[in-house]
DNA sequence: CTCGGAAAAG
DNA sequence: CTTTTCCGAG
């Protein structure tokens, strides 16, 4: 809007939520603490064109690995993003310098070995956007998630938002708990108070969820049990639009220290791949435009989970800076089912 | 290519 | 604060 520099065909915003052929829900784009409106986030950026299947050639998810994907043409990347903050002179290498910095934010990390391929943390993109604290977000839309977001996380994500959701009340100031700390070099970015008004949260009326969706707000914790095998999700007609569903893959990981994978139940497969919606929508057909695309979901859940609320209350509130290195957001892509019984929780007690 | 420090911008 | 820009180093 204000530069337009915005171009047909590349993802912008249009105005304050709902993206066509995005799935991201406004709370989505607000990310972290953001007073006012703030620009676009380069990641938000990256996340939107892995959403579309227009973009598919030039950045796409990389299968096989969790919240990992290939910049396939980097100079075209570069472009797209330098378009959209205008910024003409924006190249690869600039970008690229952009994205190291989400290194020590945990936001991103890179695949080594693997030329312009990086990995997203789902956890904290999670937390730092959809501060759970009381909110409930729905369920999540194919496409934009990655082959295959860990369908616990969908399941602990509903839940948990329950179960974290009293909390102290967050006060403006930012950084909750649940944060692992981020390396003094920069801190986290973190959490901002409730979705307010956006749409996310709330979830009461019948015609609460205005679009959206995709991306759940999960915050997983603790390995759960009794839900474990997910029952929630219904696996769809289709399988994922965008992204295939694959789960499964055996994860190397190759975190040096704290990375963010680090534990978690996984899911079996079946169900998964995150596609959860139903309108079976697929989006991406456009040409290069945009159009208007809703989706929409029922989530439901909440449920359960009452054990798990303490002790994640516990947790929210033990955790602090003594605690420490685990993320409680983290999961592993390795684990496939469930345990019956759930080692602890990351943290560590005190 | 990839990594970060540094400085500067908004 | 995040990102842009520039840049030396591996």
């Amino acid at each position: 809007m204000q530069c337009g520099c915005v171009t047909p065909g590349l993802p912008a915003l249009p105005g304050s939520y709902w993206v066509p052929g995005l799935a991201f829900p406004d709370w989505a784009y607000k990310a972290e603490s953001s007073p006012g409106s703030r620009q676009i986030q380069l990641w938000h950026f990256i996340l939107e064109l892995l959403q579309k299947e227009e973009f598919r050639h030039v950045i796409a998810w990389q299968q096989g690995e969790y919240g990992e994907f290939v910049i396939k043409d980097p100079d075209e990347v570069a472009r797209l993003w330098g378009r959209r903050k205008c910024k003409p002179q924006m190249n690869y290498d600039k970008l690229s310098r952009a994205l190291r910095y989400y290194y020590n934010k945990r936001i991103l990390h890179k695949t080594k070995g693997k030329r312009f391929t990086y990995k997203f943390n789902f956890s904290k993109l999670i937390f730092v956007n959809c501060p759970l604290w009381d909110l409930r977000c729905p369920p999540l839309l194919a496409g934009a998630v990655p082959p295959s977001l860990p369908s616990q996380l969908l399941q602990n994500a509903l839940l948990s938002r329950r179960a974290l959701a009293e909390p102290l009340g967050w006060h403006r100031g930012p950084r909750h708990p649940l944060l692992p700390e981020a390396p003094e070099k920069s801190r986290l970015s973190s959490v901002s108070p409730p979705c307010m008004g956006g749409s996310c949260c709330r979830l009461g009326g019948p015609e609460e969820f205005p679009r959206l969706a995709a991306f759940p707000c999960p915050l997983l914790p603790p390995p759960l049990r009794e839900w474990a095998p997910f029952p929630i999700l219904h696996p769809p007609p289709h399988p994922t639009p965008l992204l295939p569903p694959q789960l499964g893959a055996p994860s190397p990981m190759e975190l040096p220290k704290s990375e963010p994978f680090p534990l978690g139940p996984r899911c079996p497969p079946g169900l998964l791949g995150g596609h959860a919606m139903a309108g079976g929508g697929l989006m991406g057909e456009h040409p290069g435009e945009d159009g208007e695309e809703e989706e929409e979901e029922e989530a439901d859940e909440g449920q359960r989970g009452t054990a798990m609320a303490q002790r994640v209350k516990l947790q929210l509130e033990g955790r602090e800076k003594g605690s420490s290195r685990l993320s409680p957001t983290s999961f592993t892509p390795s684990q496939r089912a469930v345990p019956p019984q759930p080692p602890g929780w990351p943290l560590q007690p005190p």
